[in-house]
RNA sequence: GGAGAAAUGGCAGAGUGGUCGAAUGCGGCAGUCUUGAAAACUGUUGAGGGUCACACCUCCGGGGGUUCGAAUCCCUCUUUCUCCGCCA
C-alpha cells in the first residue's frame, strides 16, 4: 500500500511510474488525495465535537462532586446534541476511511526507476545469462516422459488422490526432492539466513498484510469452515511474522529462509505450458525473506540475486536473469528479477526464482516499522526471493542431465541423494 | 469437545464509573559521579491522527451497548492459562 504522504509529495513521479504498468494513475491518485482531504476535514470536525463533549463531561463531574446537581443536570441537556453529531460524524468518517482504504488497496506498488515499460513477459529485459546449454542425446525427452520412464513422478496417482496438479513423487524422485530442499536450506543458512518453519495456513489479515488479498483472492485455496488460506508462498507467513512490529534499527538485516509447500489454484491456466511439473497446484519451495533498512534494501536485493546465481552455478544449470517490465511486475513489487532455467528438451525457459524488493509497500500494510536514529518510526523495506522453487529445477535437472544410461545427478546433490544416477 | 480463570505500555504488574494515557518495578535512552566501566543518583521513555509548532482527538485483546462520563459495568467474538475428555 502506498503511503499517503508519499503520494502527496511525488504525485507526478508516481503517475509517470505507474504508466510503466500501463495504469493511468492520474485520476486514481487524485481521488485518493481528495478522499484524504475529506477524511482530514471530517476528522477535525469530529475531534472538535468530542473535545467539546469531553469538556462538558468533566464539568458535570465537578459539579456533581461539589453538590451542584441542578447545574449539572442543566449541562447534561447540552451533551445530547453533541452526541448525536459526533455519532453522525463518526459514521461519515468510517465510510470515508473505508473508501480510501479500498482505493489504496487497488493501487499497485510504484515500479523502481530501472523497471522497463512493457505489457507482457516479452518486454522483460534479459540482463544476464550463464551456463552451457548441453547437447542432448538424440531421443531426448521432456521431463514428464522421463518421470514415467524411471517411475519417479506419478501424475496419474496424484489425480486419483487429489486432482490434476498434485503429483506424487516416488523413490529416487522423492529422495531427489528432499535432497534439493536440504541443499537449498544449507546454502541459505550458510549465507546467513536463519532457517524457520512456519504455518502452511494463514488467516485473512496475513493475506492482506503481504498483498495477496484482495488482489489475488481467487488464486488462494480458502478453507471456508475456519476462514483460513493455504499459503501460495512462504513469503506470506514469514513476512507476517513482523506484522505490527516496531523494530530496533540494530536488528537489521533480518534474514529468514524456510521450506514450505505452496498451494495455488492457478485458475485460468491451460495447455501444453502446464504439462508435467511446469505448473502445479501444490509444489515445494525454499524461500528467502529479508527485512531491511530502506537505505540498504537494494544492496540486499543484489545480494539475493548473487546468492541465487551461485546456487545455479553449482547445479550447473543454464539460466538467465530477467528484469521484469512494468506489465509483468507483481502487484506489490517495486523491482523483480526472475531467474529462468533452460529446459533443453522442451526448448524453453522455465521460471525458477523471483527475487523482489517491495520497499515500503508491504510494510505499510503490515505496519512493520523501525525506530530511526531520531527515535521516529519509519517503515522498513521487505524483500523476498525463491531459493529455489523445486518443480522446475527438478524439470531442468531431469531434462538437462539425461543420458542414454539414465539421469546423472548434479555433483553437489550426490551427498544429499546418496546416489549419482537415476536409471 | 466440556468446566473454570484471564487479556492493561518493550516486559512484569497496579488500577472496579470522573482529575487515568494509566501507579510501581525491570528494561531502554540521556545526564551526574568515574581515568573508564559497574554501582548509586537525577531526568526521560507507548502508538496513531492532527498542527509550522502547540492545542486537540483516538487507542487498556476485537466488535457492540449502558452512561453527561468506561481500562473499570453489560453483551459478543477471539486468544491464553488450568482441569477433564480425545489424540499424532
Amino acid at each position: 500500500m502506498l503511503q499517503l504522504q508519499a503520494i502527496r509529495d511525488h504525485k507526478d513521479t508516481f503517475i509517470k511510474a505507474l504508466k510503466k504498468r500501463n495504469i493511468d494513475g492520474a485520476s486514481l491518485l487524485e481521488n485518493v488525495l481528495d478522499l484524504d482531504d475529506k477524511r482530514k476535514a471530517t476528522q477535525t470536525q469530529l475531534d472538535a465535537t468530542l473535545a467539546e463533549s469531553n469538556k462538558l463531561s468533566k464539568e458535570i463531574g465537578l459539579l456533581f462532586k461539589s453538590g451542584k446537581g441542578q447545574e449539572a443536570n442543566a449541562l447534561k441537556e447540552k451533551t445530547g446534541s453533541l452526541k448525536e453529531s459526533s455519532k453522525q460524524l463518526g459514521e461519515q468518517l468510517n465510510s470515508i476511511a473505508e473508501e480510501l482504504q479500498n482505493l489504496l488497496y487497488q493501487i499497485p506498488n510504484i515500479p523502481h526507476e530501472s523497471v522497463p515499460a512493457g505489457s507482457t513477459d516479452e518486454d522483460n529485459e534479459e540482463i544476464f545469462r550463464e551456463g552451457d546449454i548441453p547437447t542432448l542425446i538424440n531421443d531426448a525427452q521432456p521431463h514428464w516422459e522421463l518421470a514415467k520412464k524411471y517411475d519417479i513422478i506419478d501424475f496419474e496417482l496424484g489425480v486419483k488422490v487429489t486432482g490434476a496438479g498434485f503429483p506424487v513423487y516416488k523413490g529416487k524422485g522423492a529422495r531427489l526432492q528432499r535432497a534439493l530442499i536440504a541443499y537449498f536450506l544449507d546454502k541459505n543458512t550458510a549465507a546467513g539466513y536463519t532457517e524457520i518453519q512456519v504455518p502452511h495456513l494463514v488467516n485473512e489479515t496475513s493475506g492482506y498484510g503481504t498483498g495477496q488479498l484482495p488482489d489475488k483472492e481467487g488464486q488462494m485455496y480458502h478453507v471456508g469452515d475456519d476462514d483460513l488460506y493455504l499459503i501460495p508462498t512462504a513469503e506470506v507467513p514469514i513476512t507476517n511474522l513482523f506484522r505490527d512490529e516496531i523494530l530496533n534499527e540494530q536488528k537489521f538485516p533480518i534474514c529468514y529462509t524456510a521450506y514450505t509447500p505452496c498451494f495455488r489454484r492457478e485458475a485460468g491456466s491451460y495447455g501444453a505450458h502446464v504439462r508435467g511439473l511446469n505448473r502445479l497446484h501444490q509444489f515445494d519451495k525454499v524461500e528467502l525473506v529479508r527485512v531491511e533498512h530502506p537505505e540498504k534494501s537494494y544492496q540486499a536485493l543484489d545480494g539475493m540475486v548473487e546468492h541465487v546465481k551461485e546456487i545455479l552455478r553449482e547445479l550447473k544449470l543454464p539460466y538467465r536473469i530477467l528484469r521484469l517490465c512494468g506489465g509483468d511486475l507483481g502487484f506489490t513489487s517495486a523491482l523483480t528479477f526472475d531467474f529462468e532455467v533452460f529446459s533443453t528438451a522442451q526448448d524453453r525457459w522455465l521460471e525458477i526464482s523471483s527475487v523482489s524488493n517491495f520497499e515500503t509497500y508491504q510494510a505499510n500494510r503490515l505496519k512493520l516499522r523501525y525506530k530511526d536514529e531520531n527515535g521516529k518510526s519509519q517503515f522498513a523495506h521487505t524483500l523476498n526471493g525463491s531459493s529455489l522453487a523445486l518443480p522446475r529445477v527438478l524439470a531442468g535437472i531431469l531434462e538437462n542431465y539425461q543420458t542414454a544410461e539414465g539421469i546423472q545427478i548434479p555433483e553437489v546433490l550426490i551427498p544429499y541423494c546418496g546416489f549419482d544416477k537415476i536409471e
